[in-house]
This record gives structure tokens, C-alpha cells and sequence, in this order.
DNA sequence: ATTATCTATAGATCTATAGATAATGC
DNA sequence: ATTATCTATAGATCTATAGATAATGC
């Protein structure tokens, strides 16, 4: 049963591979540490070979999901040269993304649940988050590298909020609605003269 | 054992505000069932006779604690005529709020789970969130009714992203950055010009 | 007589561990 | 010999229910 070295790194990769989809999913309390490892197809036991604790591998798939996030919005930044926060902005607020929450924004996903989690998981949080806020630094306008940075962080802010709220009501229409008036406001209210 | 029909209903506001403050703080799953009848000062195996399960619950408290944020807006409000968006974004992003979600808004302490939940919820959800983009809407520029709704709604996310992105980090002096720069974009980031 | 609440528990979880197994890699 | 994985389970949950109890309210 035993597998070689590299066969057991590839194994912990599928594993937080597995938990960074099924943690924004179904939430960190939504799935066990047993199905976690049968959608990457091992066996329950095994599980604390690779990781100390569910908590562990919670950081650890948190901390993977943001450097997704983080490489697919430059993708999409770099796409649209003349007009990349329009582009992020829809991209971010796009049905697509709505209706796929395992694949996308963690704070979206899981936001107000990293507010009770111990400072391992807010520690790798915390990195994802800066990397975030430097992407978005680079395509707001801003006189000063601060001004840039502050900017960032209420688009950031903005466009996580949409969602959450676009997610958290069963009426579609309304849901349609929070998307494109969060939208039109990044990519049209955001201005160099905010101090 | 049993008490008054009037005490009775005392008993069931009681579990819905200690659900509504429990909630917040602990996350729906971070509390059960018997440590909220705790809290209310009763015994576990009343909650049935009260509620046919704790999802009712977590949609009677989801509405209850919306309520009260639609509330304490309107006051806020009330009482900064002249900068109304200027007072509701430092008392969203103070550190009180920061540091107190027990007492503070639903989508900043459960936003994420709420995509969740099932449709009973979200309902209760939706009635919440509507009346609150409608306190909001009374303060924000714009020429038609349309207009402010769609700023109302921009206002409403960006207030929620920053403090779930301020809780979502150990490191103090990251989350105070968050909510001044959060705060400051919407104090002077809203403007009538928004399609 | 009705019913709000209590005690006790069934049944189904879930995390983490112990010990066995079998293939790797020195 | 080492170790990655497996099977099995301990121990601690948690939701919901059943049946007993005792005060209310017709």
C-alpha cells in the first residue's frame, strides 16, 4: 500500500487541491476530513501523515486558492490593457463566477468564516490578501503608490461584497441587479482625487 | 414545569436573540442547538416545542439581527444630516464593529454562509437586505430613484468586503489600513454621475 | 385536559489515533 | 528498515425525538 515519495507529494497536492474546492463549496464545516480524502481518492487514516490537523490543511488550501485568485486576475488584467478594472470588475461579478463559488473568490466563499479562525489560517490568509491588493494596485489610478493602495483595497472591498450579497438571496433577478450595480460602480466610480 | 402562555413567548424571543447574537459571533455551526437553549436559560429538548428545527431558527435570527442593523443605520443617519454616508461608513468600519460582530451586521459576520443555507433562509435574508439598501438609498447622490438604489447597493458591498477583509487578518495594524481606506472611498468615492 | 419544559437517549455524525499492511529505497 | 496508506475504532460531538412532569387555563 505504500506509494513512492513523489507519489505521496503528488497525493498531498490532490488533497489540498481537493479541500481548496471543497471548503468554498460546502464551507470548512461542510466536509469531513473522510471526504476530503475520498474526492482525492485515498482512504480517511491517511490523512494525518500529510497535515497535523483539518485546521492545518485549512490554511494551506486557503493559502492556494488566493495565489489562484491572485494569477487569474492578472490574466485577466493583462487581457484588457485600456480598461482592466472594467474587465476585473466583470469578470469578478460575472454569473459564471455567481453560480461557482468553488472555484473562485475565497472571501466570497469564506470570508466571514476566516474571521473565526485561529492566526495559522489568518496568517496565510493575510499574504494572499496583500498579493491581491498589489494586483489591483497596479490598474487603479493614484498619484502615490498609497493612493494606489488604498484604492485597491475599497475595490477589493466592493467588489467582495457584491458578491456576498448577490449570493445570499434566491431571487435571481435580484441577484442580477447587485452584480451590475456593483459593476458599473467599479469600473466607473473609482477616481485618482480620493485622498 | 410548563409556564404561562405569556412566559412562553418570552422564552422563543429569548432563543431568537440569543441565536441572532450567538450566530454571529460563533457561526451557524460554531453553536448547537443545546448551548443556544443554554443561553436562553432553558433546557435542550424545549427548543422542538418552539422551532421545528435549527435552520428555522437560523432564518427567524438571521431576520431579527438584520432588523436591528436596519435600525441603528437609520439612527446613525438620523443624527449626521449633513454627512450622513460620511457617519454610517465610520460606524460600519470602527473598531467596535471590527471587534464586536456578535452586535454587528449579518453579511459582515455570516455573509459567506448565507450562500448556503437553503431558501428559507435566504428569503428571510433577502426582506432584510432590500429594506436596508432602502435606508441607504435615502442617502446617496443621484437624479432618479434608480440611480440611488444601484449607489445604495455599491455603498452596501464595499462596506461589507472591508470589514470582512479587516476581520479576515491577525495583524491589527493591516486591519485598521482596511477600514480607514474602505472608509475614506466611501465618504468621498460615491458621486451622482454613476449610470 | 392541555401544553411548556425537562430528562434521557437514539442515531448519526466528526476528528484524531492505533495498529496492521505492503511497497519503497537504502 | 522505513514509511505511506489502510482498516478499525475511541471519544466527543450534534440534531432531533420520546416520554415524564407539573403548572396553566378552560
Amino acid at each position: 500500500m505504500k506509494v513512492s515519495k513523489q507519489k505521496a507529494a503528488e497525493h498531498r497536492k490532490q488533497i489540498i487541491a481537493a479541500a481548496a474546492n471543497k471548503f468554498r463549496e460546502k464551507g470548512f464545516d461542510g466536509i469531513s476530513v473522510a471526504d476530503l480524502m475520498k474526492e482525492a481518492g485515498l482512504t480517511h487514516g491517511g490523512f494525518y501523515g500529510h497535515f497535523s490537523s483539518k485546521q492545518e490543511l485549512m490554511g494551506l488550501a486557503s493559502r492556494q486558492a488566493l495565489r489562484e485568485t491572485a494569477n487569474k486576475w492578472e490574466k485577466v488584467i493583462g487581457e484588457a490593457p485600456d480598461k482592466p478594472l472594467e474587465a476585473l470588475a466583470k469578470s469578478y461579478l460575472s454569473a459564471r463566477h455567481h453560480s461557482h463559488p468553488e472555484t473562485g473568490c475565497l472571501f466570497a466563499a469564506l470570508g466571514s468564516d476566516l474571521a473565526r479562525q485561529p492566526n495559522s489560517v489568518k496568517e496565510a490568509v493575510m499574504e494572499g490578501q496583500l498579493a491581491i491588493i498589489d494586483v489591483i494596485s497596479r490598474v487603479v489610478p493614484g498619484k502615490t503608490k498609497a493612493a494606489r493602495r488604498k484604492q485597491a483595497v475599497a475595490v477589493l472591498a466592493e467588489l467582495i461584497g457584491g458578491m456576498v450579497l448577490a449570493r445570499s438571496v434566491s431571487d435571481a433577478a435580484l441577484s442580477e441587479e447587485i452584480l451590475k450595480a456593483v459593476s458599473a460602480s467599479v469600473a466607473n466610480g473609482v477616481h485618482a482625487d480620493a485622498s
